[in-house]
This record gives structure tokens, sequence and C-alpha cells, in this order.
DNA sequence: GTCTATAAGTAGATAGAC
DNA sequence: GTCTATCTACTTATAGAC
């Protein structure tokens, strides 16, 4: 099929979702322009849009992506077992997947502020989603009676600040591998928890 | 002393610090305009500039304030006893003075890329003081034998994650209090820590 | 699908009157 | 110390040519 010279539909749309996750990750959403944006993608500010309504929207489908993209891997890992499994599996995968997206993680986690309401409440949604694989683990655990925790909320809520935040501090060239770093997380959240 | 009608030095100047603070931590630094906090003080734009020489400025006086008010407060506790008594008393005091200013928690955590690389880089000099705190309270820990901890400066980074992260869910009107929220924590630091 | 040009509005910061 | 007015530059988004 011959194509207009200077359409590159399939090329341009990825190439705008990773220049711009990149640059709202380094410099922060409402910091950059969409000419930014355009000029990294290596096309003119208009014809960003073509692939998206607004820059908000953007935004949006950035950080969606991401938490979709977080859900559905959860889903295929998901373990059987008994709660200690399930939460070695659960830290674990945590690590590995948030380690393996920075930018999107940096995001996603601070620029919930500048999603329009509804946008907003569609975001937190698929968080809580998250968060509640891990505090059904928790739940099990105590039931169990393998796991001494006082508030089965609040924990999910440290053990996941616990363990997003090794991607503040990580880098790929340091003196740790993922498996290290997930190692050595699961010693804390494993005695964090213990009875 | 007679007073120009219109001049407010000393009611404007903490104003203007207080109503961007509240602004950089609702919106972020760079969606907030210098008409915004006029507005919200109660002048025009223009006379902001007699208390500030720019926007940059602002911020890093605002993170850099909020800093020295930590490491100045950790200075009045940091404690005597062992290792054990004074990661708790860390815990504590993190808890509680994070909580007590959620808005120079937020701005600073979060509007670090905003920072000029002179201003970063004396604001990470601060904030790596105040780890070092925690850091030498589970060196002597490991010395002394109370704690089982593999990698010190991992640990380090991993508590303080851990607790900052209370204040994205805590709100004063819930159903705990500080004390508990405290107590909760500081139930789950210990035991990550413990032999 | 991308370009150029532009509309309509806002940004940070300054000058000079009071 | 604060005001009004303004400078210069940049913002998101759209229109129409190619």
């Amino acid at each position: 099929m011959a194509r207009t010279a200077g359409s590159h539909s399939d090329i341009t749309g990825p190439r705008l979702q990773q220049a711009a996750l990149q640059l709202f990750a380094r410099h922060g959403y409402a910091a950059v322009s969409m000419r930014q944006i355009a000029a990294e993608v290596g096309v003119q500010a208009g014809a960003l849009y073509n692939y998206i309504p607004d820059k908000q929207t953007l935004l949006f489908e950035l950080m969606r992506g991401h938490m979709d993209a977080l859900l559905a891997a959860r889903a295929q890992h998901g373990g059987q077992g008994g709660a200690l499994a399930r939460l070695e599996e659960f830290t674990r995968f945590h690590i590995s997947f948030h380690l393996a997206r920075p930018d999107a993680v940096f995001v996603s986690y601070m620029e919930l502020r500048n999603l329009s309401p509804e946008n907003f409440a569609a975001l937190e949604d698929l968080r809580r989603r998250y968060e509640d694989e891990l505090e059904g683990i928790l739940r099990a655990g105590v039931a169990e009676g393998a796991f001494a925790v006082a508030d089965t909320k609040i924990a999910t809520l440290a053990v996941i600040a616990m363990l997003t935040g090794v991607t503040t501090w990580y880098r790929p060239k340091g003196r740790l591998t993922v498996a290290q770093v997930e190692t050595i997380y699961w010693d804390m959240v494993r005695k964090a928890v213990a009875r």
C-alpha cells in the first residue's frame, strides 16, 4: 500500500506515549509543554492531536495503562499456597515489576493531583484493587495464625510504601541485582508481619 | 511608629509562605501561578516580589525551612540508651513530626524535580543528614547484636519510606490517634529489624 | 498524517505612581 | 509596601493547506 509522504501513524503513536512518559517523569506533567513532547517525538505540536484529544487525556491514558499492566501481570502470578508463600511471591513481584518501569511508576504516584476528578477516581479504583490483593494475603495469614498484624489495612499500606520506595534509590548499574534487592526486602517484610 | 497605609510587611511575609505551601501541596509547584498565590494572600502579584526574588527561591526556601525544622527537632530528641530505645524514639518522632505538617512533607518529597541543580544538591544534603541519623541507630543495633539487618543503608531507606507513607492516608478526623499510629508502625519496624 | 499559522489566554517578572 | 500597567514569552488547542 502506498503511503502519504510524512505519514507515520504506527510509529508516532508509540513514540508519543514513550516521550510523554519520560518527560512527565523527569520534569512533571505541568512543567512539560506539548511542544517539548513534539520535539522529542520529532513532529510539530499540532500533529500530536491526531493521537490524543488533549494533554489531560494523554496523562490519564499513561497512568491507566500502567495500572492495567500491573493488575494484568498480578492476575497471572497471583498464587496458590499458604499466606507466607503468597506474601513472598507478592513482594518479589511488586519489586521486580516496579523496578522494570521506573518512569511509569513515578508518573503514576506523582501526578495524581493533576488528574481531573473523574480520571482521579478511576485511577484510585484501580489502585485500591491492587492493594486489596495484598490485604487479602495478610488477612489470610492472620486467619491461619501465620502473621501477627494489628491492622491489616495499615499493614498493607505500610508494606506497599516500603516496597515502592525501592524505586527512589535503585539504579540498574548499582551494586545489587534485582533478585538481591527482592531478597533483602522480603526478609524485612517477612519479619514485619511475623508472629 | 506611623505606618504607610497598605503596608503589612510582618503579615504578608508569613501569609505568602503559608499560601504558597498550601497551593504547591495541593496542585504542584509548576501548576500554581504567582497570581494564584497573590490572590490567596490578598495582594496583587507584583507585591510578592517584595518578599522573594523569584518563584524558584520561594520553593527552595519552603523546602529548606522544612528540612531545617526536621533536623533541629531531631537534634533536640536524639536519644540516649540502647539501639532499640533509640529506634523506637526515632520511629515515633518521624511519624508525629510528619503528620503535623502534611503540606510541607508533600512539597518536600514531590517537588525535588522542580529545584534548580544547586538547590537540589543543597536539599539532598539535608535529607542525607537526616537519613544518617537512622542509619547510625541501625548500625549501632547490629553492633550490639540487637538487630539483624542485611544492609543498613537499604534498611534505612526502607524504614523511612514505610514511615513517611503514613502521610498518604492519615487523616486527623479518622479512627486512629497519632499515638496509635505510632504504636502500629513501631511494632512493624521493631520486628522488621529484629534478630 | 503532518505542516504552518494563529487564536485566545496565561506565565514570570519589572517599572513607576502613590 | 502595594498598586496598576505592561513587557516578553510561552501555553493549549484549532484551522486549513498539502
